[in-house]
DNA sequence: CAGTTTGTTCAAAAAAACTTGAACAATCTT
DNA sequence: AAGATTGTTCAAGTTTTTTTGAACAAACTG
């Protein structure tokens, strides 16, 4: 089946092709995608382009990774909503071209603010809504028993809200040199 | 479709049921799990256990949620080791009853402790591998490029080491009244 | 504006994760 | 010790998530 053998020596276009190290940073990535319950691709992509210094465009990203176009698409828009890549800034050449943001801070507070923070939300409305089912209770004890784990569910509720932004502040306090806050 | 209305008056074995801000508050939790990257049973019997008062027995888990006994068996062993559900200490009957671990300093730092502690241990074989990858490089460039790679992650390693001892002390720092520590 | 190039969408295929239940093990009961 | 009760394991089934690729849209080019 693959008798085309020779003859096609330099007709294939010279796919560039990933180091050594840079497939196991890709694959570490890959990894903590998944455990942050992010698509795989999406960890392969930002690994891409984290070991990379030039911007890549889309297709390169494909190739070197041999994914589809949906799955780099997708995943590009996804990172970027993250605030984990950026556009380059246009360079003559039409492609969008690809960058990963490198600071530890930026990422964190962009997967909470995506993450987290719209849960927190949600959390709102739920703790509401579960108060009114616990007041249409009939039962006197079932009501106080519930009354009881609705405060416990206010307080946690209470706390996550506190502890997030701590977080986005304590990480990347010293990611590098003291630079300006270009929020 | 609610139309067997009266007439089944107490023939039906009186299964015990879920209030109706129960439900609520499992489904509650069978997001939170599954935004944790748990299983949603896991949820649900956390759930479930956080409503009641009374210790559960693994079949009265079961049948309050209706899932199976893989489920449930397997469900409350996970949420065991996470240190989120505990066994009642035996009361005269065979079967062993379960409650909800509800201090959530507990429960994060469980959290902590099964989920995050491991990945930053196996983060540093895995940079180990990588630095020796990088070494085995032969372009200059690319090495050079590898181990301005290899430091940024080290650094992240580092700081995410640095932050899970704090969050585990930030949370639950007011939880209820100041309890003496029973770690 | 016809033809290219670049990027998006989404239904269907593939892969991964979760659940089930029957077989098994362990423990108690008489 | 046979029988009953409680809990575990894991292969197979189900559900959910992710990936693919072909059709489409948008933006440039000559």
């Amino acid at each position: 089946m693959n008798t085309f053998s020779v003859a096609n020596t330099d007709l294939v276009k010279k796919t560039e092709v990933l180091e050594e190290w840079e497939s196991a940073v890709i694959d570490l990535f890959l990894n903590a995608a998944n455990s942050f319950g992010l698509p795989k691709s999406y960890g392969q992509i930002y690994g891409l382009l984290f070991c990379r210094d030039k911007p890549l465009a889309m297709d390169e990203v494909m190739n070197l990774l041999q994914i589809s176009k949906g799955s780099a698409s997708q995943g590009l828009r996804a990172l970027r909503r993250l605030g984990a890549v950026s556009i380059a800034l246009a360079t003559g050449d039409r492609k969008e071209r690809f960058i990963a943001e490198i600071r530890l801070r930026k990422l964190v507070s962009g997967f909470l603010r995506e993450q987290a923070d719209p849960h927190l939300d949600k959390g709102v409305s739920r703790l509401k809504q579960i108060e009114d089912l616990i007041n249409s209770s009939n039962s006197r004890d079932s009501h106080s028993r519930g009354a009881r784990r609705h405060e416990i569910l206010s307080g946690w509720h209470r706390q996550m809200s506190r502890l997030l932004p701590w977080v986005k502040m304590i990480v990347g306090k010293s990611d590098r040199l003291p630079q300006k806050n270009k929020d």
